[in-house]
DNA sequence: CGTACCGACCTTTTT
DNA sequence: GGTCGGTACG
């Protein structure tokens, strides 16, 4: 931030770097930052820990490689982990490119006043990189250019589509883990042939779903997202002359969050880089979170030996947090094995405590951040677009939102429930990429009654019946149905309409824009008008969506100009995912999202909700106790926190709905992994004396801070329950934090209902043995026994 | 064939 | 508490 800004105007040039006043590349980076910007040949790895300056390092670097002559724009290939940070990057580049005034500055596509690197420079997420280029070869492949993408929606329905034609029944093998399966051998970059001969990694049935799967996908001639990185991969290893072509123009590559790459992200990048190895990868191993969805860590722990000559370059000192959040991160992190020496530090104040919160449940912890933050607005000039509320999972987000809605404080959720999500939204789309690939089945099923004409479900099984054992699209089995006389005269005329309504369409496709094209199809399909005519909230919601989606269409031809076609414009729908830029809604917003979406991310204000054991970690990783399961959670944490820059503000509930039903969860195994120094603990119930004795001496520097007219708790005070010796002082009628005690009738959601014969251990360590109705006995941990009071 | 209601299952995290 | 699939009825 503060060390943001590149400088203009400056004169001469450096005796080691090129001309044309290059101080504004390495002006105001430290060592081994500058050490990364001017190493710009051979393979190089830069151990970037959070908020050590990394984008910086890498837009410098490319200006530094544009300005030396090494590489033109369109010979550089970097490649980021979202499509957020591709354009950030792009944004950041561009306006350093154009502080420089370089020759051939100005020959870009100038838009404004900026240099603008689009279409030239190849900044973008591997999967987009891969569309791109099947776009261009994937004929090579034996599919037709015009492939649609299916997200994991599509995929899925497809899968169900194939699952139920092998005949599985859906409640004995459920689609969806079948489709689980399959993504995990496909980002491992294995397809059907390479699983018959690992057959540990997939059982007969598996292995037969996949394999109709990839057949029926081919006939469709769509790709998930797997197939676009493996696509990819294939093409560079079978098409030697391909693969030539792209290594000669990219000259330079660059890979971001190297740590969350999958092994096929990976050859790709060994396949182009082989030649020249002007390879530079950055990561962070301590924010690898990705692993369950095939990020491999070892790609960036074993870098050093693929490229034996690899330069190695750390960037540790943080410009982003304060000490103590700094001091804290590390802290945590340390309790892991799997990673690099590397030690983050920072120069920057101590600053505030961190504020550890404990709440009766999730509603009062909401109230706590919403009171917190209106406090912030009250007494310090913190702005709402400074602040960001974190959370585990998205479901979390709820509560959150009632609170920030009930008291006036605007708010904006990234991710999640995106807007084109939507059912409506879904359906246009799924017309429009019928128009554009007429084998797309699943958007055919999803739209030949919709909206509602009267052709039925017998109807569609039927039609489908026919593609399956004809092997061809739906679209032909209709075809084919109607002209063997299939079906009785209103049905066949139904079919007849709703044909003719596609092909008109496809022919309005050719003839117009697309903004005209999508007009056209909420017109001819009268999916507007059945909506109008409903007059219901929701019907009048919907029609809103559809308004925005146009919106958002036109915006994007407007943007896009000759590139804007549908095409471009479907391919964008599958791969942008972030629903970020939504306009100006950024601005005066507290952002919500998920700790996930963090990564990358910096705030002044950071509010890490729901930090109990269960959740965040992630019952999952509790439950399998797996410790590199665990270790990713607590990178996460890691991951979190070092998004603060200021004021930082983890909290947790002593019980929680999950489900419709309560749950009494310990607080996260990663507050007690803070250190005593530079943290607050809070209670909201009162001060519970016992507590007080196991957090030690202690004592942190910082006196007490206000908390939202709650009654605090004493720094160096343990907010971890010791549910036995507890029971005594907690008000069961004041919190709604029950102990377990000798006697409590409780609910448990496979045994039913029984009472709490014994008590035993503490913490997290803590046992319960309960007596059920049916009289039997069985003993839990509490922390993992879903158990409620009853 | 369409709709309205019931119950199972659900929760990680995302390109 | 919310979604999706299945079922019963109009």
């Amino acid at each position: 931030m503060s060390h943001e800004g590149s400088t203009e105007g400056s004169t001469g040039g450096a005796a080691s770097g090129p001309p044309n006043g290059l101080e504004a590349i390495t002006k105001g980076l430290n060592p081994p930052q500058l050490e990364a910007v001017q190493t710009l040949d051979g393979p190089l790895l830069i151990l970037a820990g959070a908020g050590s300056g990394k984008t910086r390092v890498l837009t410098h670097r490319i200006a530094n490689l544009i300005a030396t002559g090494r590489a033109t724009p369109d010979q550089i290939l970097a490649v980021t982990f979202t499509n957020k940070a591709a354009r950030e990057m792009e944004k950041r580049t561009a306006a350093l490119l154009s502080a420089l005034r370089l020759p051939g500055a100005s020959t870009g596509n100038t838009f404004g006043s900026g240099y603008s690197l689009r279409g030239r420079m190849w900044i973008s997420t591997f999967h987009a990189i891969g569309a791109r280029l099947l776009r261009e070869h994937i004929e090579l492949l034996d599919y037709k250019t015009s492939f649609g993408i299916y997200d994991s929606g599509e995929q899925l329905a497809m899968v169900k589509k194939v699952s139920a034609a092998l005949g599985f029944d859906e409640k004995l093998h459920p689609a969806k883990n079948f489709a689980s399966r399959i993504n995990s051998v496909k980002t491992d970059g294995l397809m059907p042939d390479d699983v018959k001969k690992r057959r540990h990694l997939m059982d007969d049935q598996q292995l037969a779903v996949f394999e109709r799967y990839e057949e029926e996908m081919k006939r469709a001639n769509a790709l998930d997202f797997g197939d676009l990185l493996i696509k990819t991969h294939q093409l560079f290893s079978d098409y030697p002359a391909v693969l030539d072509a792209y290594r000669s123009q990219f000259r330079y590559i660059m890979v971001d969050e190297y740590q969350d790459t999958n092994s096929v992200q990976y050859k790709i990048v060994r396949l182009l880089a082989d030649g020249h190895k002007n390879l530079c990868v950055v990561g962070d191993e301590d924010q690898s979170i990705y692993s369950w969805r095939g990020a491999d860590i070892q790609n960036i722990l074993s870098f050093e030996k693929d490229f034996p000559e690899t330069k190695v370059v750390k960037l540790e000192e943080n410009y982003r947090s304060t000490q103590t959040i700094i001091g804290a991160a590390t802290h945590v992190i340390r309790n892991n094995t799997q990673r690099k020496d590397k030690t983050l530090f920072t120069n920057n104040p101590t600053g505030e405590p961190i504020i550890v919160r404990e709440e009766s449940n999730e509603y009062d912890e909401a109230r706590f951040v919403v009171n917190e933050i209106s406090k912030l607005f009250r007494e310090t000039d913190v702005s709402p677009e400074e602040i960001a509320v974190f959370y585990r999972t998205n479901a979390q987000s709820r509560v959150l939102e009632e609170q920030f809605r009930s008291r006036a404080i605007a708010y904006r959720l990234v991710g999640g429930m995106k807007f084109y999500d939507r059912m409506e939204v879904k359906d246009i789309l799924g017309y429009l990429k019928l128009i554009l690939n007429p084998s797309d089945d699943v958007s055919f099923k999803r739209i030949i009654n919709v909206p509602a004409r009267g052709i039925g479900k017998t109807t569609v099984e039927r039609i489908e019946e026919i593609s399956n054992s004809s092997r061809i699209s739906m679209i032909e089995a209709t075809t084919m149905a109607i002209e063997s006389r299939e079906f009785n005269s209103g049905t066949t005329s139904k079919l007849r309409n709703f044909l003719n309504l596609l092909l008109s369409l496809r022919d309005e496709a050719r003839q117009v824009s697309l903004p005209d094209l999508s007009i056209a199809v909420v017109d001819k399909t009268e999916y507007a008008k059945r909506l109008m005519t409903e007059s219901t909230p929701e019907a009048e919601a919907r029609l809103q969506n559809l308004e925005e989606l146009q919106n958002a269409i036109s915006k994007f031809a407007e943007e896009r100009g000759e590139e804007g076609h549908l095409q471009s414009f479907l391919e964008e729908m599958a791969l942008v995912s972030d629903a970020d830029d939504t306009g100006g809604e950024a601005e005066k917003c507290v952002t919500m999202m998920t700790l996930h979406i963090s990564k990358g991310l910096e705030y002044p204000v950071v509010f890490i909700v729901g930090c109990e054991e269960g959740l965040f970690p992630s019952g999952r990783a509790t439950d399998s106790n797996d410790p590199t399961e665990i270790e990713e959670e607590r990178r996460l944490c890691y991951v979190g926190m070092t998004r603060a820059e200021k004021r930082l503000f983890m909290t947790y509930a002593r019980t929680r709905k999950v489900w419709g039903s309560d749950q009494m969860n310990p607080p996260s195994r990663f507050l007690k992994e803070l250190p005593k120094e530079g943290v607050v603990q809070q209670s909201a119930m009162g001060s519970r004396p016992r507590f007080l004795e196991k957090w030690g001496d202690a004592g942190s520097e910082y006196g007490p801070q206000g908390g939202s007219g709650h009654p605090l708790m004493k720094s160096g005070g343990s907010p971890f329950p010791d549910y036995e010796n507890a029971v005594d002082s907690f008000d069961d009628t004041a919190s709604s934090g029950p102990a377990f005690k000798k006697g409590l009738r409780v609910r448990h959601p496979s045994y039913g209902t029984g009472s709490v014969l014994q008590v035993e251990g503490t913490g997290a360590d803590l046992k319960v043995t309960v007596v059920f109705a049916d009289n039997t006995v069985k003993k839990f941990v509490a922390k993992y026994a879903r158990l409620e009071k009853a």
